[in-house]
DNA sequence: GTCTATATCATGATAGAC
DNA sequence: GTCTATCATGATATAGAC
């Protein structure tokens, strides 16, 4: 420790970022308190305000942390999958992957808490408070466009205004799917296996690609005979 | 107006139910204020305490105004095709019909409230109060396992366990959808033509089922010699 | 950088006049 | 049943000693 630096204890940002990731999670914004958070964390109540400036700043700093890298991981990907296709269409289970794919793998980490991390953004996507949509709507900015592009290419018979329903339908399964326990309940009285992280993705990937590439309202036969729609 | 009854102002009550309920939405329980409350109501602050007993009592109240009717409702739906259907199998789109498509024609009702309600109820799925949980999973103790086995029985190729996370997964599709304006934003920078509720339907049914019906993971092509599959 | 103590304000709830 | 006035509590945020 030098001198010029007093950083006592230099993971105090990131102990308080962790403890209101968590409770965050467990109890909304609104109910959880700064008391709770540096309760839990160790520290001193202060030290949010001192080193975020306000539990608003604290919020989105949460998000902050992992949500940039997240949207990164889901653009790269997708990427990859554009230069495979050298300027085709890709396949809807490319684009379902690098989104939403991607988004279940850092769920599947629960050792550096990307776990709590999703559960708590898919529960934000219903949050009412303005400050915390507008910033989602800021962070997502970058990414959403791209992905609507390459849905629009991927399924040129399906309407583009159907496809942003169904990549909305398919955000809302997916939020649910990871806030997992507290709303699974109501189905499951018993605990389902969420043990394994990796059962998920296997379970809701073919739910969103049937609902991404369902036939559409009218033209829906008693689809008895028709062939079915072939899993990539 | 007899002498015994001073209902001076019957509707109070009722006018409470509404504000709160559309507050709830907007805002969230936590935020959403007693003030807030009464002032939209246009009744005194001490009104809640005295009609309702205490704040809680009042947001359960919300819920019991209009979910036992819909629980009613869809069991009622769900018994009618049973009817029909003599000791046979429903059919899944009878299943999703039963209970999505009742909850989305609630959905539809802008007039009497039945919008809002279903887009608070959407957004109390992932609430994490205990109470307001506790308080769910009792409402829904009577419906959830009378769909559950309608589904193992019209799906007995799909293990009882996928089906569970598929509901699980459709709920989830169904509140973000209903929940609309708030969520939807995200994807889509317009308005997309929400006037119209019948248009909803027609949108998210094709796509629970294309979901609900859709090929196992190891089942289509990558095919894991793991599990002998059936031709689908 | 961290702590104690505190300022300031809004909340849920209630007592009591009308 | 409705209102005003108020209580006790707990919230965010900050000042100032260390």
């Amino acid at each position: 420790m030098s001198l010029t630096e007093a950083k006592q204890n230099p993971d105090t940002r990131e102990r308080i970022l962790d403890a209101a990731e968590a409770l965050f999670v467990e109890h909304g914004f609104e109910a959880t308190t700064m008391r709770l958070i540096t309760g839990r964390a160790g520290v001193n109540l202060a030290a949010i305000n001192y080193h975020f400036g306000s539990k608003e700043a604290l919020i989105q700093d949460v998000f902050r942390r992992r949500l940039t890298w997240l949207n990164e991981a889901r653009l790269s990907a997708l990427e990859r999958f554009e230069k495979e296709a050298r300027g085709a269409p890709l396949k809807p289970h490319q684009i379902v992957e690098a989104f939403f794919g991607v988004s279940l793998r850092m769920a599947a980490d629960t050792e550096h808490g990307g776990h709590t991390f999703m559960r708590l953004l898919g529960r934000t996507y219903t949050e009412p408070s303005a400050f915390v949509r507008q910033f989602l709507a800021d962070e997502y900015a970058a990414v959403v466009p791209r992905f609507k592009q390459a849905l629009f290419r991927a399924l040129p018979d399906v309407p583009p205004e159907e496809i942003l329903w169904r990549f909305h339908f398919m955000l809302g399964a997916m939020s649910y799917a990871i806030a997992g326990t507290d709303a699974l309940q109501l189905v499951a009285e018993h605990e389902l296996d969420e043990k394994d992280p990796e059962a998920l993705s296997r379970r809701l990937m073919p739910f969103l690609l049937g609902g991404l590439r369902a036939p559409l309202a009218g033209q829906a036969v008693k689809a008895k005979e028709k062939t079915p729609r072939k899993a990539a």
